[in-house]
DNA sequence: AACCTTCTCAACCGCCCCAGG
DNA sequence: GCCTGGGGCGGTTGAGAAGGT
């Protein structure tokens, strides 16, 4: 006993939509206002599935979407965002004005992974769960969805610790300006790769002689003033402390200017790595603080 | 100019969740 | 308690555009 289609697909027009279609829906939804989908194609005199109505309203005819070449600031925002959140998409757009799911989706497969992988970067896959995964047991009755529901909420109260960044700004030094590449290659974890370290520090190395500082790496790597290690670059949230909301968390890293104000931690962070595996970022930070300070350091005139 | 290959992105598809009858 | 419909989501597809030979 299959679910009924969503609307009779006999005669109804698929593919692209034409421009009196498009006229036909917006000044519908105008009218009447977006909604009872299903509906709408008959009402509004269009031979479309209501499903389609949807999807083209929301992602092409609505109000206010922004469309063409996303900014270095948009691209910055969705490379942390994904690391943070995975393929969920919607929640991306829902913190990139004008920007719909379906865009950013098709952004990130067509551009971003790219550009990572030239970066040398495997961004995180997040893999749906296979379609036929063992569902979880239907709840039977109130006191069952009740159970089922503490059992979610319990997964979230789970004492495990969670690190997401702390955002502190480097308002000025050495550390600005990065590239989304350069993100990406300086959260690589290096530990395999001799070549990925020495593009890392070669990274620092440009920024630091482009900005004109004196800077030597070492020094602020080491300076608490100007950075702050792994360790205390994550904040430990507590999931039993109800007061903390990770929504808010998610909002804090959202929301910083980008590429021009990069957050070391961040750069740090931003390795697709699992959030909470501190130990790696601690590993990553002293492989820095090793090469700099003890080889690169003294075999390079430049900054001597 | 013609053909082939690669890329892009709008649109579709199938599944899931949830509210309401 | 069960069923159904509405809405939403993420993965995938394929037509058209762009680039290469």
């Amino acid at each position: 006993m299959g679910r009924a289609p969503c609307c009779a697909k006999e005669g109804l027009r698929k593919g692209p939509w034409s421009a009196k279609e498009d006229l036909l829906l917006t000044n519908y939804i105008k009218e009447n206002g977006e909604g009872q989908w299903r509906n709408l194609p008959k009402k509004a005199g269009l031979l479309r599935c209501g499903k389609s109505c949807r999807l083209r309203w929301m992602n092409y005819l609505r109000p206010g979407i922004k469309r063409g070449n996303f900014s270095q600031d948009e691209e910055d925002l969705i490379i942390r965002l994904h690391s943070l959140l995975g393929n969920r998409w919607s929640l991306i757009a829902g913190r990139l004005p004008g920007r719909t799911d379906n865009e950013i989706k098709n952004y990130w497969n067509t551009h971003l992974i790219k550009k990572l992988k030239i970066a040398g970067i495997q961004p995180k896959v997040t893999k749906k769960e296979p379609k036929k995964k063992p569902k979880t047991e239907k709840p039977r009755n109130k006191q069952d969805k009740m159970k089922n529901k503490k059992k979610k909420d319990q997964s979230l109260d789970t004492p495990q610790v969670v690190f997401v960044p702390k955002p502190i700004r480097i308002s000025s030094g050495p550390l600005r300006n990065f590239s989304v590449e350069d993100v990406a290659l300086l959260s690589t974890s290096s530990s395999d790769s001799p070549e990925i370290l020495s593009h890392q520090y070669q990274i620092l190395q440009k920024h630091i002689i482009s900005e004109g500082s004196d800077t030597h790496p070492s020094t602020f790597l080491k300076s608490p003033n100007n950075i702050v290690s792994p360790s205390n670059s994550f904040e430990e949230v507590d999931n039993n402390n109800k007061d903390i909301n990770i929504e808010d968390k998610i909002e804090e890293v959202a929301f910083i200017p980008c590429a021009s104000n990069l957050l070391f931690d961040e750069v740090l962070l931003d390795g697709f790595c699992d959030l909470s595996n501190e130990s790696m970022l601690e590993k990553v930070y002293e492989e820095y603080l090793q090469l700099i300070s003890e080889k690169c350091y003294h075999d390079d005139p430049m900054l001597m």
